[in-house]
DNA sequence: ATGGTGGCCCGGCCA
């Protein structure tokens, strides 16, 4: 089973290149997240005719999160259970091919004195309580997103550029620590040398001068961490194409062999 | 030297 992850900072804007990369890169089950699209735009019947069942959850103009799945979806869950999203759409859940699968958008928390920086480390909170009320122990669970997180210091280009800047602080470290050890693994560090990133601003030439982080992410439970073959990010779908222009992130990919 | 780019949708927000 092959798992993907892939922020396309507008659907609308990204469709061409997201059919082409499905096609090249036959992902089983697609995370997306940024689709800045309601509910009704979405396209749904292009990924059906693809061979995809969907699950989107977006209201409009920011965030919004989908489910592709080759290899069935069922029991989706939009939004957290408990309370309603203060600024939403930012998680969609279902079962494909026997694995819970959350497809995330993470506040990106703007500052660390800025209010939304308050939100992001809640928002994490509440996905550590999902897991908790929805996912029994011994559940296949993935949650693969846009975590506005980057585990490391070795998952920035320079450590020393992001001091008391979001994305790196101890708290939100802490708060996506306290995810994982719900008992998610993330199996990307076991194939990938340190300093492989998976977004780079559009500002400044940053792709180009190599200056990355490392913030989409596929967590697996330990069954599908022992299952994993192979991790990677395919750096080709930040470039432009005949395609259209790029997202700022690319996709990150896991690929699981048979149970 | 307080920028730069891109997408929302058309002045300003958000990343």
């Amino acid at each position: 089973m092959r798992l993907a992850t892939w922020n396309v900072n507008s659907l609308t804007a990204r469709l061409p290149r997201v059919t082409e990369w499905i096609e090249a890169h036959q992902p089983d089950v697609l995370c997306l997240q940024e689709t800045k699209q309601a509910d009704a735009k979405y396209p749904n019947d292009v990924f059906e005719t693809m061979g995809y069942e969907s699950a989107h959850h977006g209201d409009g103009r920011w965030n919004g999160v989908a489910l592709l799945s080759r290899v069935g979806l069922s029991d989706v869950v939009r939004g957290f259970d408990s309370a309603e999203e203060a600024h939403g759409c930012r998680i969609v859940a279902a079962t494909c091919g026997g694995v819970r699968v959350h497809s995330v958008y993470v506040p990106n928390g703007r500052s660390l004195d800025n209010e939304f920086y308050g939100f992001k480390l809640e928002w994490l909170s509440q996905l550590r309580t999902m897991l908790d009320e929805t996912c029994p122990p011994g559940t296949s669970v993935a949650v693969g997103g846009d975590f506005n997180v980057a585990p490391l210091d070795s998952d920035v280009w320079d450590p020393a550029a992001f001091e008391g800047m979001t994305h790196v602080s101890e708290p939100e470290r802490a708060a996506l620590q306290r995810v994982m050890d719900w008992g998610l693994d993330d199996v990307f560090t076991r194939f990938n040398a340190p300093g492989t990133f998976s977004w780079w601003d559009y500002r400044g030439g940053d792709f180009h001068l190599g200056r990355g982080v490392r913030m989409d992410l596929i967590l697996v439970s330990p069954d599908l961490a022992e299952r994993a073959t192979g991790s990677f990010v395919d750096r080709e779908a930040r470039k432009t194409n005949d395609a259209g222009k790029p997202s700022d992130h690319a996709p990150v990919v896991v690929d699981l062999r048979d149970s």
